[in-house]
RNA sequence: GCCUUGAUGGCGGAAUUGGUAGACGCGCUGGAUUCAAAAUCCAGUUCUGGCAACAGAGUGCGGGUUCGAUUCCCGCUCAAGGUACCA
């Protein structure tokens, strides 16, 4: 019989489905495992063979567990809000809930196709207003929660209500905005509404505050700094501006030292844990106040090295800085007003690109020394970030080398404070320099003069020990259409939270999804997007009367806010009263492997465990870190390849059309490189292989051109990089009349790996390797590919080996006659139980290691191992086949079907190694000379270093060897090996 | 610049605590089978020299430790990813 994979796996797919194989009870005797993938945004190009490789790794953990006897939780779900079906809808007036529902069609049976095992029962969806209910029920909860320090915990809101009532703010220790104001009980009682709820937001753990933002009013949109190219926009290039908004954001920062803290708690990779701490970015030092000469006004700056704080000859602040129209003399106000208006122009990623270029602006204005009293000049540079600390720093030019450039380049005098450094060539930024010329603290090393000056700073009660993150609160409000509703409402401009028994606040229909011509969000557009407090539901907004119906939210949140809590929705998915049940939630607990790329590392997996926290925190969940154990799986890469396009005009004859011409790769090669030999740049000139390339006589210098690479689809290359000339041609209409230069009758294309992307024409789409090889070739292939957490090109040269396997081991199991199943049940040989377990073992090693491709190689060992000793025992097939299931699950079913079990092979337990079976008695010794293996010799285990030693030096290859020499020393390793030294 | 990861045949990659470098697969070469092809099977395949036995070289580069280094240590080069005036 032959290996009818297409046959297989639509039979196995269909009973999986219909017995509902793969479901997991939320209550079990078995010991719980929850092994997740990152759920993928479903595109409208489906699923290419990048995404299954995290996908298939998962699959075969989640399938070992079973088999291990683990009740194993492995679901399944879309983050269908998301950008590109918002353009879509743009573009075509489509409702994006449409297309999302058709995208996820396509995703759900390209995933069937591959034989996963999700519990498919589970299934969310972040855009399902069932789910978002939920996802707006959270917010609900930060916005009534702030964070108290000495609980170091989310609390209700209403405790600091009761405690404003009796004693103000004065001993509250809370997370807040920078700089806020103590009040008395009395005063509490004497705000009003509005003033109360201004108070309570600076509080909250989300709240409403000015953003700077960047503005682009063509687009009529705010940009992500990646979204602007070169100040302008990169769709479109219109120009952009900085802007102030009002934003929610989320007091992540409450969370920074608790996030840096967890890290050591969970296993995940070493970059990424790196990367996360590097965007929290703590930094240890002091927050100094520098009042300003005849003033009342203070500069706040934080420092890391308080104790340099003699060698402060300048300030410098962000230009955005709200003390500087205050402090500007003026004799300075103009210039410095034109320093401003033209920084606000520049992005801050612009800026902050921009390293070489040295500019600032004095404000005439001058600080005191805190402990010298000398007047210290006050400058503006957009050097200094308004977004990081407060937006001043305290130059130390000595110190800093960025200060000491500053100061060089507009001649600010440099004090040297460190003793016998030379300065006059850079700053010295080596923290074991001793201090000078600084008063008490002089002759300290750094970290006992920090200690020093930050309790005078105390003392004087002009600064203080201060940790600073660079992590700042994020943003949540998007001006899009396809993200979820917040569920807020607006009484004279103060939010409102709608109570969450009339959740889902559903997202209203709009005729348009891009912002209104008054440049509000896209909801906006809404007609029906009031909120009517007396029958709590959403109404017409023309009834708005700011009394009982008010105007509703129209931003939505972002696309990390469904993303960033799903994990707990799975164990219980259905659940319609609460986010999950607590019984669920209790017994699943969290994930045990979690798998997806590493481009989440400072995104999804940064809000998530924040999110988690706080969850925590109001004892929503039962644990503070969500995922033990997580793997990232590298990029399957695309190879592109490129046609080289030379645009071809006879300037002599300027009557004759223009002719497109692809050149061979090699001719191409050849071609720049003879012009590097004549000495001409490289890639530049193709004029004298006008000749050469056969196309027409003209004045060579008249002929200059680049070789342009174009992207040509790689369905039309074959294995051995040979285009497909005619099928280029008919690709596009440019291309029908383009002439072609061969090589030796073929046009050879170049290869590049790249991201594999639709507008790169390498996508690779796994439909047709299931349709062409199968589903579990794939899955094989796949890991056989390489390490699971290594970005590798795609490249199908090596499937038919994987192939070349499965039919192999089909025919193990169909020994009979014509290939008829038959195994039979004679006792194994010893050779065939060694082979077996030797591969149980391997396999074990290899899924704890998730090396997941050198088992693939084992089971290929296996195969021929037992294919040379004509094995067909029962004793030894049956064995293998829940051995390879995990990895290829179809053909293991059906074999394991044919072999006699009624029940799925996904209940049989997996066969248990014993190491009797590879106990050997002898060992074929390596023995080396000088370190230099020269033969093997084959002893008994059990010899003795001794007489090894006696053995090996009567083997007459050892005395042709030795030719005579006597050795200085032999090694004799036992069980290992034998090293002869002389 | 900084952080991280990596570099092994023609290619993807393997090598447990330092102990036979190149498993497994692709490709390539030769052969069997076939009218022929596909498929399948067998043998070979790191490089250099040699008919061969064999010898020499060899895991990015330069050193070191060791009887012995792909593996450990020091210094570099290159590549990929992340991040960037973070005071």
């Amino acid at each position: 019989m032959k290996y009818n994979f297409n046959e297989i796996e639509k039979k196995w797919q269909k009973y999986w489905s219909e017995n509902q194989t793969f479901k997991a009870e939320n209550k079990s005797d078995k010991p719980k495992f929850y092994v997740l993938d990152m759920f993928p945004y479903p595109s409208g190009a489906g699923l290419h063979v990048g995404h299954p490789l995290g996908y298939i790794a998962s699959d075969i953990y989640a399938r070992y567990m079973r088999h291990k006897g683990f009740n194993v939780l492995h679901p399944m779900g879309y983050d269908s809000f998301g950008l590109p079906a918002e353009q879509y809808a743009i573009q075509t007036g489509q409702h994006p809930a449409k297309t999302t529902e058709e995208n996820i069609k396509t995703y759900r049976r390209q995933l069937d196709q591959i034989g996963f095992s999700f519990d498919w029962s589970r299934e969310v969806r972040t855009s399902n207003p069932n789910y978002y209910k939920f996802t707006q029920w959270i917010f609900k909860q930060l916005f009534e929660s702030y964070y108290c320090k000495d609980a170091d915990q989310a609390r209700p809101i209403a405790e600091l209500e009761e405690v404003f009532e009796i004693e103000g703010n004065k001993n509250i220790n809370a997370v807040t905005d920078e700089g806020i104001e103590i009040f008395s009980a009395e005063d509490w009682k004497n705000y009003s509404e509005i003033e109360k709820q201004k108070v309570l937001s600076e509080y909250r753990l989300t709240y409403l505050s000015e953003t700077e933002v960047n503005w682009c009013p063509a687009l009529g949109t705010v940009l992500a700094n990646d979204e602007i190219v070169n100040g302008v926009s990169e769709r479109g290039g219109h120009p952009v501006v900085r802007k102030k908004m009002k934003q929610w954001s989320m007091r992540i920062t409450a969370y920074a030292q608790r996030l840096l803290d967890g890290l050591e708690k969970i296993d995940w990779p070493q970059p990424l844990k790196d990367s996360q701490i590097n965007w929290i970015g703590r930094s240890e030092g002091a927050h100094v106040e520098f009042a300003v000469q005849n003033s009342e006004y203070k500069i706040g700056v934080f420092t890391t090295r308080p104790d340099t704080i003699f060698g402060v000859s300048f300030m410098t602040l962000a230009p955005e800085h709200e003390l500087v129209p205050e402090i500007t003399t003026d004799e300075f106000k103009e210039a410095v007003d034109q320093y401003r208006t033209a920084t606000a122009k520049r992005s801050e990623r612009d800026r902050m690109a921009d390293v070489k270029t040295i500019s600032g602006q004095f404000t005439g204005a001058y600080a005191i020394h805190p402990f010298t009293g000398k007047p210290i000049p006050i400058w503006i540079g957009d050097y200094v970030l308004a977004s990081y600390g407060t937006g001043a720093v305290m130059a130390v030019p000595c110190g800093d080398q960025r200060d000491y450039d500053f100061a060089k380049h507009f001649g600010i005098e440099i004090p040297n404070i460190f003793k016998d450094v030379d300065i006059s060539e850079a700053a010295c930024e080596d923290k074991n320099a001793v201090i000078a010329n600084s008063d008490f603290i002089s002759d300290l090393p750094a970290k006992k003069a920090i200690k020093k000056i930050i309790e005078k700073l105390e003392e004087k009660g002009i600064g203080k020990g201060k940790i600073n993150y660079r992590l700042r609160d994020a943003i949540f409000s998007r001006q899009r259409y396809w993200g979820e509703p917040f569920p807020v409402y607006y009484k004279n401009d103060m939010p409102y939270m709608i109570d969450s028994k009339y959740y889902p606040i559903t997202l209203p229909d709009v005729e348009k999804y891009l912002p209104t011509e008054d440049g509000k969000p896209p909801l906006g557009n809404a007609h029906t997007w009031a909120w009517d407090t007396e029958k709590n539901e959403i109404v017409s907004n023309e009834l708005i009367d700011h009394k009982i119906i008010f105007p509703m939210e129209l931003n939505t949140m972002p696309g990390w806010a469904g993303s960033a809590w799903y994990f707990n929705r799975y164990m219980d998915a259905k659940n319609s009263d609460e986010f999950a049940g607590k019984e669920a939630l209790e017994y699943w607990r969290d994930v045990d492997l979690y798998l997806g790329g590493s481009e989440h590392a400072t995104g999804h997996l940064l809000y998530s465990r924040f999110w988690q926290k706080f969850l925590f925190d109001k004892g929503f969940v039962p644990v503070e870190e969500y995922a033990k154990k997580l793997i990232n799986q590298g990029m399957i890469l695309g190879t592109s390849a490129f046609a080289y396009r030379w645009e071809y005009e006879n300037k002599e004859k300027p009557e004759e059309p223009k002719k497109t011409i692809f050149v061979s790769k090699n001719v191409m090669e050849r071609i720049l490189k003879e012009r590097e030999g004549l000495g001409k740049k490289k890639k530049a000139v193709v004029g004298e292989h006008v000749d050469l390339l056969g196309v027409s006589k003209v004045k060579k210098e008249d002929q200059y051109s680049h070789f342009t690479p174009i992207h040509a689809d790689v369905r039309f290359v074959n294995a051995s990089n040979e285009l497909d000339v005619e099928a280029f041609k008919n690709w596009r209409p440019e291309f029908k009349d383009a002439e072609f230069i061969l090589e030796d009758g073929k046009y050879i294309v170049g290869r590049e790996a790249e991201k594999m992307s639709k507008s790169k024409y390498n996508v690779v789409n796994p439909d047709d390797i299931c349709h062409d090889y199968g589903a579990d070739t794939l899955r094989l292939y796949e890991m056989f590919l390489g390490p699971i957490e290594q970005a590798k090109p795609w490249n199908t040269a090596g499937i038919t080996g994987v192939f070349g396997f499965l039919k192999r081991m089909w025919k193990l199991y169909h020994s009979g006659e014509e290939g008829a199943f038959f195994v039979s049940e004679e006792a194994p040989s010893k050779e065939e139980l060694k082979t077996l377990h030797k591969t149980i073992k391997k396999v074990d090693e290899d899924i704890a290691d998730f090396s997941f491709n050198t088992s693939v190689s084992s089971f290929m060992i296996a195969v021929n191992e037992l294919t040379a000793q004509k094995c067909n025992k029962r004793a030894i097939l049956e064995p293998l086949a829940v051995i390879v299931s995990p990895y290829a699950p179809h053909i293991a079913e059906e074999l394991w079907e044919k072999l006699g079990h009624k029940e799925s092979v996904s209940t049989a337990e997996f066969p248990v190694f014993e190491e009797k079976y590879l106990v050997e008695s002898t060992k074929n010794y390596p023995i080396s000379f000088n370190g230099k293996f020269r033969f093997t010799l084959e002893l008994p285990l059990d010899m003795s270093k001794d007489e090894i030693e006696r053995v090996v030096m009567e083997n007459e290859k050892t005395q042709k060897q030795l030719d005579g020499r006597i050795p200085k020393k032999v090694i004799v390793v036992p069980g290992k090996i034998v090293n002869i030294v002389g």
